[in-house]
DNA sequence: GCTTGACCCTGTAGTAGCTACAGGGTGCAG
DNA sequence: CTGCACCCTGTAGCTACTACAGGGTCAAGC
């Protein structure tokens, strides 16, 4: 009886972490490919139980695959100052601040636009007109002028 | 000289799509296959580029190719009620707004996670230990109950 | 001892929406 | 007639998985 040998089946429930998504962070360099039972079975142990739920609260917090390549790298040099971890954190959160404010932005468009519909005909339709081109603009003269000219 | 010719360049600076993106739409059967020059090469007209900017709009609003497609066909058919239309703009904003409460939650724990971090050693680190696995959790014994009976 | 069914294996292809070549042809200015 | 900008097709790459197909393994039950 063996309680700390887990089966990825074990390791997927364990971590919820479906059985392809374990096999697939083995592929890529992210988990150590493990030991193997008799039957060629991935046999796997505390330590890469640990690694895995660490790249899953990872993911779960958005960090990017090769964020967390990094964050374990670093998570093994314990004396080492945290600044270049604290540095990949901070990114991180710029970066989702910044798809925020894109969304926000985006997301008030969207809320004018539809709220302009009256919902009566296509033909009449404010949504499609907030995508249509403008009648009145049409090509800038400027960007075709060259070719204009020359044909 | 055609001054409503227009080449995949032209269409590609007026509407600030790269070259290949529209030739990726035609494959994909947003666009239609357009004429085609002696030399073989596409010519677009007004209509064209009419599809076009109204496909970039929707894109620059987040909506997906299929939507798209399904607006596009929609605005079409001038008569119809304009309901469909708005339902599937409706939707889109139902899932920008999801998007973004995901957004807020992860970047709030994310902010609390860092706010932790005095930037000491990595042994130490607030940000690390908020990914590693706590020492006092360990495995659920429910889980493997079955599995460790049997080894 | 044999079957059944749940699990495991490898390898490949698909998802969204492009983007980036490689290896060629076209067209116009100097 | 040469050089350069542009165009063509076809294919592979990107993120982070997910979903098969076509097999092998293992423990339980009859």
């Amino acid at each position: 009886m063996n309680s700390s040998v887990l089966t990825i089946g074990d390791l997927s429930k364990v971590t919820s972490t479906k059985v392809e998504t374990i096999r697939y962070y083995e592929r890529i360099g992210l988990l150590a490919a493990p030991a193997r039972t008799a039957g060629n079975y991935r046999a796997y142990g505390k330590t890469e139980l640990g690694r895995l739920s660490f790249i899953r609260r990872a993911r779960d917090l958005g960090f990017g695959i090769d964020q967390i390549r990094t964050l374990l790298g670093l998570s093994e040099s314990k004396k080492r100052s945290c600044k270049a971890v604290d540095a990949i954190a901070r990114q991180h959160l710029a970066d989702v601040d910044s798809k925020i404010a894109d969304l926000m932005a985006l997301r008030r468009e969207l809320d004018s636009i539809i709220s302009q519909c009256d919902c009566g005909t296509i033909g009449e339709c404010r949504i499609i007109e907030a995508l249509a081109p403008s009648r009145k603009a049409g090509v800038p003269t400027r960007v075709l002028e060259r070719r204009v000219r020359s044909r």
